[in-house]
DNA sequence: CGTGATCATACGTCGTACGCATGGTTGCAC
DNA sequence: GTGCAACCATGCGTACGACGTATGATCACG
């Protein structure tokens, strides 16, 4: 019912307004905006009544700006200038060209695959902004839902969310160095049954993948130590309190020893992952089809 | 029939948008603007179709604003600041108090009625600023009809302008100081049969005046100079070129003689005169009405 | 004194914003 | 776990108002 408000101008009339001003002349003006000399005319009069001021004065030749009019042709003219700045920076953000998407991936991935994908997905599209944050899966899933990322690296898909496998990593399981299957190349889980074992915290997608294996080897060895950080836990087994599988690329690199597994399923699988709910903005969408166009998975 | 338009955002939804930041709720914020939940969730529905981006998230507990959601509310608050500012400007123009008129007069008061008029008015509105500028009378009306000013001092009423009477002046015969009737203290028109006249053009009003003057007294004097400006005039008739029919404060200026005349019409009225066709400003309204509560006619 | 150009307005149509009522989700409490 | 409460979205009917076409009123110019 309400119909009486404060603030109802329309950008649109403004801009009318510039093109106006500009003309001299309604007709002319309504042509050159592509609508009827009626529809201007009372557009005029729609923000002269708005603002209570009149704007334009006629004349037999045309129209011409009253003093009160050019205070408003002025602002009119800043009002529309600032509203197109804030179009040109919405749509400079959705050019698949120079726009920007926000990525979070798990800290596991910080150092293997998000250098390796990045790097070359930039050489690609220099001028796209990937703007990273390193979260806990289930971060990945409410930011995603939340709309603070456009894109997750994840190892799980969640409900309604599409996810786009991006590459395969074996799984090994690392030892101390001193550990008696030091010497292997190639072990079973099950001979770990004994042995205590160091890996992520319940609720962690990981620690569900290693459960997982653990349970088609039937085994389900003593948990000594959890950390939510891949690059801890090899730290703590090369420190000799345990053994954990890990990724591959884990392996090693504080002094612990990877083995081989031997069963063909021990691999993780990284996925790209996004809301389906709403079309991906346009820089998203082209690092989904880079992706997909690359054939990450080897 | 297409209301497809590029700018057709509302500086209200704009607005309404900032109170829907600030509150996080929509149900909350629809009540704060005193709308229903429906029209304000519409509202920023409309507005994120039309920008072509989310705004707002929806999450269980409320809305929280999107990164691209920011970057908009942070332009809005900036239209919205603006466009108040735009209100308040003409706000400050049509206050009573504040604001400015423009007033037309004739050259031939420069020096008389309007510095007394101007310095009573301005000591009971000191707030208002008055803007000046001397024009001959078909340019009065012309500016009044085409909204450049405000109030007009003219000898005469226009059609569809209303006139409300200020002073009347009476007029006198200035002689050169060696003319025969220079030691007179009063003159009937018809003793002038035989000068040679200085006066205004075709066209002034007070051309018309004196015209009709010299009807009224049977003469038809040969005019022998013309000049838009009566301290002009006076002073060619110092200089022995005429004689002429101006009013009393132009006498004896640069050694002219000034004579009083025998008609008692021999007067001009001067009238503040504006356009009745819409509502005077503020500013000018209290000028007229200073002007018709001083009973200035005297 | 006509003629053409100007802007304003009457009119019928149609889009659309409004409020009310309802529906679908989700977090929270018990 | 299961209802409960809070949140936002949406369907519906109404009514306002903006649109284009056609017409009117006014005025400069030839």
């Amino acid at each position: 019912m309400r119909t009486t408000y404060d603030h109802v101008v329309l950008i649109r009339d403004l801009s009318w307004l510039l093109e106006l001003g500009d003309a001299g002349h309604v007709t002319e003006a309504a042509a050159t905006i592509g609508t009827s000399q009626p529809t201007l005319s009372r557009a005029l009069a729609r923000l002269e009544d708005e603002l209570g001021v009149r704007i334009f004065e006629r004349l037999p030749t045309g129209v011409s700006p009253t003093p009160e009019g050019e205070i408003v042709i002025e602002a009119a003219r800043d009002l529309v200038a600032r509203h197109d700045l804030l179009v040109a920076a919405l749509t400079h953000r959705l050019d698949p060209d120079s726009g920007m998407v926000r990525l979070a991936f798990l800290d596991s991935m910080a150092t293997t695959l998000v250098p390796r994908l990045l790097r070359a997905f930039h050489a690609q599209a220099p001028g796209i902004k990937v703007v990273l944050s390193q979260e806990p899966t289930h971060h990945i899933h409410r930011d995603l839902d939340r709309g603070v990322v456009e894109l997750g690296l994840t190892m799980d898909r969640a409900e309604g969310h599409a996810w786009l496998p991006v590459r395969r990593e074996r799984l090994v399981v690392v030892v101390p160095p001193g550990h008696r299957l030091r010497h292997r190349k190639r072990v079973g889980l099950a001979e770990l049954a004994d042995d205590e074992l160091v890996t992520t915290p319940a609720g962690f997608a990981h620690r569900a993948l290693v459960d997982g294996l653990l349970a088609d080897a039937g085994i389900s060895p003593t948990i000594s130590f959890e950390s939510a950080d891949l690059a801890t836990i090899e730290g703590l087994v090369a420190a000799g309190l345990g053994v954990a599988v890990v990724p591959e690329a884990f392996a090693g690199q504080s002094g612990s020893v990877g083995l081989a597994l031997s069963s063909p399923g021990a691999t993780r699988t990284i996925g790209l992952t996004w809301r389906t709910d709403r079309p991906l903005a346009p820089p998203a969408q082209r690092l989904v089809d880079f992706v997909r166009g690359q054939g990450w998975d080897d």
